[in-house]
RNA sequence: GUCCCCAUCGUCUAGCCUGGCCUAGGACGUCGGCCUUUCAAGCCGGCAACACGGGUUCAAAUCCCGUUGGGGACACCA
């Protein structure tokens, strides 16, 4: 049984974007069920685009979600010589040549072929001129066979047949030296082993120029799996125009990785009805079965419900810890870190039901990390009422005196309150709420309580009184 | 223009390969209701799709052909 071995090949010309995340997890996925190998090469071989500040984005995008690699990362720019040594094995064999057409000169006539609506593809016309020693600039091309056809029985579209006629003789080394994509991932993918290349079906046309080389070099020719490709509301190519399309700008607005991989990977593939998935049930489920043949639409409503629902059922003390940098960016690092763990997970807890977000979850949980929550004017205005203050007084001296302090007894406490005063619940816990977080909306008023314990309780309750005495408002 | 891919609710999809179980299922969103101390969460329900036209067949969302529509590729970019 030969081993699995996939790849995920990004060129570092900017960050990384969420369908080069989709086609690394279908071959992450990929490797971890079937125990292969997952290799990470960076296809730097434009030297004008690729940096080194893309290089890392990727590497931490990567890391972000999770999707670790076994092998590399190789960069395409340490392994120049190989490609060299392969493209001239083709010159010596007659299956390159030399090309002395100028970029401008090749650029002038696709244009002219273009504007009489003729074939777009290299004329041909140093295919035989059999130059040996180029003096000047020369570019080597690949002597691509113009008879029969190619075939390629894709593990996601099918077989997908073309027309040799419609090769081109790519240039495979520029006259600077460097190899082009389309010779350098053939010799890559081959030297490294490489047993199924799944890639955005943009790449689906380039597979039958791929398919000669490796014949050409001797190789194997590897399967291919061609995903389709994500797109924004409008059905266009997803960019930036549709929103945020970087993953760091979604771990940035508090997005959960596991839920970026549950969603990406619904994009595209399905099992059955199910819609939630942990990272374990995807590497047992996955296959190319289920693959989509067809574009999908990115719907950021949809990837913010999962991520809602990732926040809610995923371990506590997990999102206490994915939670920790939007707390330090909001000023609460030191006071994080002085709070018992247990704490901050009940704080999750309580707050988890109402949060889409980690930064949403961050601003929910200010009241409760600051001594003296700011009060919202219009939640002071409407509830916490000179009328109120009387009542809030009565209520802070049983709880003060309450022996126990527990959700239970307190809720006894507020019932009977409730019966003396003739006041509906809404009307009582409304202003405690406000005296308690500042804020006319928080989680059950008992479990903020409970939370908060006695001292801040009582504390805050003191301070409500005081603003609905009109000590300032 | 040439070549290639694709086509089920607004969106993601199940079903298609191996026609009948499909009065086309689920999810997001949306609308209405329940629950309720606010807001959520949860629960219940509504609206909403087989692109079109021909075949094949007793029977087609499912198979075949065409049309239309969408996407991609045609660089000394990847």
């Amino acid at each position: 049984m030969s081993q699995v071995r996939v790849r995920f090949a990004p060129s570092p010309t900017g960050y990384l974007h969420i369908g080069g995340v989709r086609t690394a997890l279908f071959n992450w996925l990929f490797a971890r069920r079937e125990q292969g190998t997952f290799i990470l090469r960076i296809e730097d071989t434009d030297q004008s685009r690729s940096t080194d500040e893309a290089i890392q984005a990727i590497l931490d995008g990567m890391r972000w979600v999770g999707l670790d690699w076994d092998q590399g990362p190789f960069r395409q720019t340490e392994r120049m010589d190989l490609y060299r040594h392969h493209a001239l094995q083709l010159l010596d064999r007659q299956q390159a040549y030399w090309c002395v057409c100028t970029a401008e000169e090749l650029d002038a006539r696709r244009q002219e072929a273009q504007a009489q609506g003729g074939q777009q593809k290299y004329d041909g016309r140093c295919r035989e001129k059999g130059i040996l020693n180029p003096s000047g600039d020369a570019a080597l091309r690949f002597r691509a066979p113009q008879a029969g056809q190619t075939i390629i029985e894709d593990l996601i579209k099918g077989r997908v047949v073309f027309d040799n006629a419609v090769l081109d003789d790519l240039i495979i080394l520029r006259s600077n030296g460097y190899p082009t994509y389309n010779f350098s991932v053939v010799v890559d993918d081959a030297l490294m082993g490489i047993t199924h290349v799944i890639r955005g079906d943009d790449h689906l046309t380039n597979t039958p120029r791929q398919v000669p080389m490796f014949q050409a070099l001797g190789f194997t020719v590897p399967q291919f799996g061609h995903l389709p490709m994500i797109m924004g509301s409008d059905k266009t190519r997803l960019s930036k125009r549709h929103g945020a399309t970087s993953v760091l700008a979604y771990r940035d607005m508090g997005y959960l990785p596991e839920a970026m991989i549950n969603y990406l990977v619904r994009l595209g593939w399905s099992s059955g009805d199910q819609e939630i998935f942990s990272i374990a049930e995807l590497v047992e489920k996955f296959s190319f079965e289920h693959v989509q043949k067809s574009a999908a639409v990115f719907n950021p409503d949809k990837l913010l419900w999962v991520n809602a629902y990732h926040i809610r059922h995923g371990d506590p003390s997990r999102i206490v810890s994915l939670l920790m940098p939007f707390l330090e960016q909001k000023g609460f690092g030191q006071a994080v870190k002085t709070t018992p763990v247990g704490w901050m997970e009940q704080l999750v807890i309580m707050l988890r039901e109402r949060a889409r977000t980690l930064v949403e979850m961050a601003a929910a949980a200010e009241p409760y990390l600051m001594p003296e929550p700011t009060m919202e004017p219009e939640a002071v205005h409407k509830f916490l009422t000179p009328q109120m203050a009387p009542i809030l007084e009565t209520l802070a001296q049983r709880f003060n005196s309450d022996k126990v302090f527990s959700k239970e007894t307190l809720e006894g406490i507020f019932k009977v309150l409730l019966e003396e005063s003739g006041l509906k619940m809404g009307q009582l816990a409304q202003p405690v709420r406000v005296a308690l977080t500042g804020r006319a909306v928080s989680p059950g008023i008992f479990e903020v309580i409970d939370l908060l314990g006695r001292e801040a309780t009582m504390m805050r309750l003191r301070r409500g009184i005081a603003v609905a005495q009109g000590v300032h408002s």
